[in-house]
DNA sequence: CCTTGCCTTGACGCCGACGTCAAGGCTTAC
DNA sequence: GTAAGCCTTGACGTCGGCGTCAAGGCAAGG
């Protein structure tokens, strides 16, 4: 099949496909004229990188899957080098995850300050003294 | 103080000040030779903008904290465009976060399949027999 | 023959938040 | 006077993953 018809397949465009090759994780046969081919291999091939990017792996992280691919074996995780990115992408995630639930919480806590600043603030006028009782809700949310 | 201080006391560099500046985020007075010249209204201006950035927030969504201060409130969150950027950003957060757990739970899988495959594969290889029982398991695409 | 619809390579555009270099001016210290 | 260390504007570079032209070639149908 030619490009086109291999963008469709993979649900994606003739440029990321060129774009792919470009950076040596496509390759294409050539028919007389110049037009790429491909075969379902490739398709198989293409598909996998676009998996990996739906899950976040950026381009690089997808080369050990097409090698392994392209060494012959069944599934492009099916070598070690694969499997090293899956453990990598799930420190990566598991890092990310717990940057964001801290800043989530913080967050959360900013804005619980601030409201309850904007409500005590009558409060407080009302009421001169003590220092700020602004608002010791520790709670974590989610 | 003049804008490499400025930067020093907040952290960052004079091209982020300008780049803020070009933004409209942050704006000096002028000296009679062309310096920049700022006080320290403008360096708690600035540490709400970086503090807000390290929260992942993009410099847009700080606009409202700037405003808000700049109109002469406490605090860049005492106006409530900025809870509103809290909130959206709490929303944000969650989709997201829901999202990095949903792949953290593909990947886990894929590579667990990916691991017992190649455990089965051993224990394959070890038992005599069969020729080549190269991975049946797991999804099949297509 | 002409249009349509594929395909080719090449090259610039985009986004965000700056980094980095260029070329030059002011001030202060020695 | 001159070097050091600030400052100025302007402009191009970076990174990833493509989008979007531009200019032209090839194949098939009417």
């Amino acid at each position: 099949m030619r490009i086109g018809e291999l963008a469709a397949r993979a649900g994606t465009t003739t440029r990321t496909l060129r774009y792919y090759e470009s950076r040596g994780l496509l390759s294409a046969r050539r028919t007389g004229n110049g037009y790429r081919t491909y075969d379902e291999s490739d398709l198989k091939l293409l598909r996998q990188i676009r998996t990996l990017q739906d899950f976040g792996f950026d381009l690089e992280e997808t080369r050990p899957f097409v090698e392994c691919l392209r060494a012959g074996h069944p599934e492009g995780d099916s070598c070690p080098a694969s499997l090293q990115v899956y453990r990598r992408k799930l420190d990566e995630l598991d890092a990310l995850i717990g940057e964001l639930r801290a800043v989530r919480a913080k967050v959360g806590e900013q804005l619980a300050r601030a409201e309850s600043a904007r409500d005590g603030l009558a409060a407080d006028a009302a009421a001169p003294g003590g220092p700020e009782p602004v608002c010791e809700l520790g709670g974590e949310p989610r």
